[in-house]
DNA sequence: TTGCGCTTGTGAGATCGTTCACAAGGTAGT
DNA sequence: ACTACCTTGTGAACGATCTCACAAGCGCAA
């Protein structure tokens, strides 16, 4: 079967997961595994891996399994991880700080090229060896470094300013820490990753 | 119609945004609110906001809409963030530190009551008027300082083992930043923020 | 070559979530 | 009181997602 046209989000994060458990196999030498293995081993559903597997084409061995080199670089190349991705973080905050300290680690394909504050004061300071450029020179400096995901990582009060700012400067995609509603644009693939809602989530189940 | 036995965590996780929207118009000065504004203002769907709404009780005036304060109240409530929620951070690491100064604000329903790490220069430290202890002493502090929910924000290749010793020692849900794939405790709400998978959803999409 | 055991790939069915269309029920003006 | 106009609450259609069961395919042994 060929590529789809659309790929559900919910696959392709699932992809990413068992990219992750394939790299654990090989870090402990195994060269097979199974559907029913990975699902056992990684608490993962054996015919969902299937089904999310053959959308891309026939990876596995009948009566053997998958060979895991194999199957971890037709993946890692499916989602583009193959190539290296320019990221901007916008905020340091405490936040924006760890997460790029987290993305400076260069074995990783994201690499971070450009770095946004609007306090004076850590303007000019350095993250690495990267400059830490006052916000209101994104329309220069973004295109400048070629970045195309962003790291939103400001106050929920400034976000959606910071955000349309983006948007005009040309980035195609943006991953937002701030706990509001962005107003997005649909040419920007936008993803808000909120541990405020996924707390208050875990807090409901407790009083039930 | 009744509250139903199962909540879906889609619906919830909507409720916390219909909450925080309405808040946003508290603050604007608002009193009433119709479905289809909401939906407009915050690029919500306006039919999805009343069945949401609608599991809960009837909260809406036929040919008027909802009473800002009450809705925001009664959502508040059924929440449980009228409650406050103890919690503790495992891995002071820079995303550790990060999320305990966010949740340090004192008027949110969430309190940090102990945070751990491994690290033996961390160990003593202080994080606002809160001691560091050492992360082996998790199960005499933890029930102590009666912390329901944990943040795990240690390297993936602890997380496992970080995580069985909050749950032997009592821990009612956890909140888990690692990038890894954690064997759950099914009596344990477990929720994964993983924003290493939500970064390559984004690269994905470059690419295509 | 044939047969057995194992695993993949996949259609059919079940489940879950969202959208739609509209009746029921309010408000306001006359 | 009556009418015109809203908006909610909701059953029914729709669509997406996952589960299940099994046929098709591969390796290996004899």
């Amino acid at each position: 079967m060929a590529e789809p046209a659309q790929i559900s989000t919910l696959t392709l994060n699932r992809l990413s997961v068992y990219l992750r458990c394939l790299r654990q196999l090989q870090r402990s030498g195994s060269t097979h595994v199974s559907s029913s293995q990975l699902a056992q081993q990684f608490e993962l559903s054996a015919p969902l891996i299937r089904k999310d597997l053959a959308q891309f084409g026939e990876f596995g061995i009948r009566g053997t399994g998958y060979r895991i080199d194999d199957l971890a670089e037709s993946l890692n190349r499916l989602l583009g991880l193959d190539r290296t991705h320019n990221l901007a973080v916008v905020g340091m905050g405490s936040l924006g700080s760890a997460l790029a300290r987290y993305l400076s680690v260069n074995d990783k394909p994201f690499r971070i090229v450009a770095a946004f504050d609007v306090d004076g004061r850590k303007v000019g300071r350095k993250i690495g060896h990267l400059v830490i450029h006052h916000s209101r020179e994104i329309p220069e400096v973004l295109p400048q470094a070629r970045a195309q995901i962003a790291v939103l990582s400001v106050p929920a009060s400034s976000a959606q300013g910071c955000y349309d700012d983006l948007v005009a400067s040309g980035i195609k995609a943006v991953l937002n820490f701030a706990p509001t509603q962005l107003k997005q644009d649909p040419s920007v693939r936008t993803k808000n990753v909120d541990f405020q809602i996924n707390l208050e989530e875990l807090a409901f189940f407790l009083t039930t």
